[in-house]
DNA sequence: ATGGAAATGAAAATCATTTTCATTTTTGAT
DNA sequence: ATCAAAAATGAAAATGATTTTCATTTCCAT
């Protein structure tokens, strides 16, 4: 965990939700940090292969990221093809005892 | 509906699951169809406005395709930024079965 | 047949992300 | 503290999917 991680962690921590590279990148720069581009897109792949920190998709493509702590998830895998996503903790809750009661 | 659009069609039928433009486009080469890739990407993105056809992601940001009738699916939608995934039906439909037995 | 609208595709542009590489910073042994 | 090796940094270039441009071709109604 170097200096730049730390950095990347914590602007996560103040949007306490999803962000993409960029969008860290230029609030750490607003918040007078001196990092580049290229070491906040380092600090995230280092976090998400260390599972501290969340990567999903956009529907355009971009990737965004969040604390793995930011909320209660859930994550459901493709069998077919492995890909994996996040299902927010509660909505799904709500859906899945809707559907329970909905089929006894 | 243009040409472009049934050949695209037809390969995704061929196909019978997901696959990229690129995928796509060199599957309807093979089979001697003359058409641009920038051709391909059109006609899916007219297909996927159409609702003829349904987007999403891999991990790593690649969009793939499929044709909406290739399975019985669900889509989750996330409140917050409007991204839709789909779930294969019968895996869901397990996992909620499960889930409601668990939680009476 | 003919003129305008739609379709086509090659090449250029775009844009997020990754790689390269030269430089700077950190670390650890002495 | 000092020095060398290792790790981190960031600017610029490279990459790769997708979109746009634009000149040309095809389609269709008259």
């Amino acid at each position: 965990m170097n200096k730049s991680e730390v950095k990347v962690i914590a602007i996560l921590e103040r949007v306490g939700g999803f962000a993409s590279a960029q969008e860290l990148h230029s609030l750490l720069q607003r918040n007078g940090e001196s990092i580049g581009l290229t070491t906040v897109y380092r600090a995230l792949q280092s976090l998400v292969s260390d599972k501290i920190v969340d990567q999903l998709r956009r529907d355009d493509g971009e990737a965004i990221y969040r604390l793995c702590g930011d909320s209660h998830h859930h994550h459901l895998v493709c069998k077919q093809c492995g890909s994996t996503v996040e299902i927010e903790g509660t909505a799904i809750e709500r859906w899945t005892k809707a559907m329970a009661e909905e089929h006894g």
